[in-house]
DNA sequence: GTCTATACACCGATAGAC
DNA sequence: GTCTATCGGTGTATAGAC
């Protein structure tokens, strides 16, 4: 059949427009603020109009839905990366860990402002978009239990500890180092009131 | 003057309208969320039609920005209220004042978003709404202050670690306790850091 | 002064021609 | 699959009634 690309073509053809979708979306979202992204402007940034993009996303909620599936498996890759990196030491090992989380969610508010705020109106990931932070947590739940820290109330300390840190460096000094310098300092905290070995 | 009121009498009623408009903001807020605020809703619900607002305020972002200066009016003064329950031990003293925040502030979701996260797209607060927040940093840095605790780092810290569990509080588990009941515990961490007496 | 009526520019979303 | 045209909704501005 001459002139007739095959299945995989046009699938492929199809799946790299929407990742020039996305990543225009993202585009706008860094330039402009994440709330702030209209169908009208990323059409323009890949030469389209608005509503051609109906063709690849059911509605702009979906295409937040598949932004927030990128960030997590982007974050989950990250993490991974220094996976093979970490220390023997409980401590410097949780310190490493928390220091790859912090440094990845404050390099880019509006990605932070998808992953771990409620910042979108009617925005909800769906169960397929959650299963990378899913995994993520997953991962945060057996790294930490490598070190004798395997209750649940003990993990949720560790993210409500290193979360807080991120929400004020993002708020308060977007660029600057005023709460980042504070991250080792908390950690210890948190070693110490599990009574982990100095 | 028959007939004709006083200028006190209007100034009053003004404000009176005024009050009845942010009351129904709030209403808005809480039953559809703080950004779902429409002003034709806002509106409907004192008998008014959208464009008659502008009477009154400027501006949606005004009508927000007088409802950021209500919720730090009223956080100031719930933290006042406890100022004088506040026993001499410093940790049972912290712990109070991080209980009677962390209380306030999980208490209203819309109103907890509207003073301690950037979640209303265009909207930043005026100066003169800003003001009672500032009052009430200080009264922090002055309470902490009465304990040692006087490094702006060390301030920073407790903000953090009181905020980070408000969030995740509200976020994955409204209305319960599972980061609640953390919070003594955070506490006696950071006073444990700064080598309060135990 | 206060409110209404009307209008504007923009948004997300849909219908239908090609 | 992409387009044009259009719909109901939004915040906002203004002219004019009372």
């Amino acid at each position: 059949m001459l002139g007739t690309p095959s299945r995989d073509r046009v699938a492929e053809r199809r799946s790299a427009t929407r990742r020039e979708i996305l990543d225009a979306a993202w585009e706008v979202a860094r330039d402009h603020g994440l709330a702030q992204i209209t169908l009208r402007d990323v059409a323009q940034r890949v030469a389209m109009r608005a509503p051609s993009l109906y063709s690849h996303f059911d509605s702009k909620n979906a295409i937040y839905d598949a932004m927030f599936a990128d960030a997590w498996t982007e974050c989950l890759a990250v993490m991974r990366a220094t996976a093979d990196k970490i220390p023997n030491d409980a401590r410097a090992a949780i310190r490493l860990y928390s220091r790859t989380f912090f440094d990845f969610a404050v390099s880019d508010l509006a990605r932070h402002q998808l992953m771990n705020q409620r910042t979108i109106p009617g925005f909800e990931p769906s169960p397929e978009a959650y299963a990378p932070a899913v995994e993520a947590l997953d991962d945060l739940h057996a790294h930490l239990a490598r070190y004798g820290v395997t209750r649940q109330e003990d993990v949720d300390l560790s993210i409500a500890l290193v979360g807080g840190l991120i929400d004020l460096q993002l708020a308060n000094d977007p660029g600057g180092d005023r709460y980042s310098r504070l991250l080792d300092r908390v950690v210890d905290m948190y070693a110490d009131n599990l009574g982990l070995p100095a």
